[in-house]
DNA sequence: CAATTTATGTCAGCCTTGTTGACATTCCAA
DNA sequence: TTGGAATGTCAACAAGGCTGACATAAATTG
């Protein structure tokens, strides 16, 4: 359909047929598993899941962040959220100060098991991360990372470039 | 660490630093969400989830494949897969044949409105990915795809290799 | 100051989708 | 022919999404 395949115009525009594009969504698919796959096996040890994974990151890349700003990064409902963080906080992986500007909001950190535990899961991942790059090339690379861009809802992209640009 | 950043041996391997990995952590993160989004509001109409999605898909891709098939590529439990597969066979979405050469196996395929549904979700998805591979141009996306392909797990890139090649 | 809004936390209950365990059916090989 | 392996189904449970209702504390506004 629309501009299946063949020349349009002068341009080929190969890359843009119903079937190139259908590689590329399973691509996408048996590759998240991939992505997830390392951080799941340790994280399944502890009893956790993938949500304290996203929480643990993003804690670890803002922290003293709010539970608000966290809420709108992950895209939950804060009663999920809220469920995870408790148990985090229980077992002391992360910790939450009250605001000082704003005495409602809580301040959220990880503590030193927390910032271990965030380690090993982002070690992992960067390894196989790490691993795929180079055997694919900095071209490809950067072609991955601006197809990714492009494939953001545009509130999720906002988010991105905020991390994008900042130095840990 | 390990080979965090700073040219080596003549090199630069700038795209290997932890900041690029990162990078590229977070890219697939935000992305993944984008690549999801459309079909989940369309699922979700009809009570519908991923794993209804995933099924219908990969049905559509090899029409009369078995239960046992299907299990293998979407790595999950048969018992995670046949809840799935029931509501979609008692929905009319999908019809499951007893094998002819092993009356074990169930041969699956979608009816009409399945495969109506499957136009649906595919479509929705398709256009969001055709945009971006527009917006990013060929070269990114044969990097997308070459990094995808080497984060594979073994096992799923073999998966992915037989559905590659293969024309619909 | 009183009223309202905002930020957070909590309880209850629902759904999807993952898990394990138990079991029926069917095939195949010893 | 019989016992094991393969295939698929049913039942029950847990994680982690969701909504709705409500409480508390702090900030903001009139």
């Amino acid at each position: 359909m629309a501009e299946s395949a063949g020349p349009a115009g002068g341009e080929a525009l190969l890359f843009l047929t119903d079937d190139q594009i259908r590689k590329g969504i399973e691509a996408m698919f048996f590759a998240y598993r991939g992505f997830t796959a390392d951080p799941d096996r340790i994280l399944a040890v502890q009893g956790y899941g993938r949500a304290h994974h996203r929480a643990i990151h993003f804690i670890n890349r803002s922290p003293g962040t709010t539970v608000n700003n966290l809420l709108a990064i992950l895209g939950v409902t804060k009663q999920s959220l809220n469920r995870v963080l408790r148990t985090l906080i229980e077992d002391g992986l992360v910790r939450s100060e009250v605001g000082t500007r704003d005495r409602r909001e809580r301040n959220l950190y990880l503590t030193e098991d927390g910032a271990a535990l965030e380690r090993e899961l982002s070690t992992a991942q960067r390894d196989r991360m790490r691993a795929a790059f180079r055997q694919a090339g900095p071209e490809a690379v950067a072609g991955f990372r601006r197809v990714l861009e492009a494939m953001m809802d545009g509130e999720m992209r906002r988010h991105y470039m905020r991390f994008r640009e900042a130095e840990p």
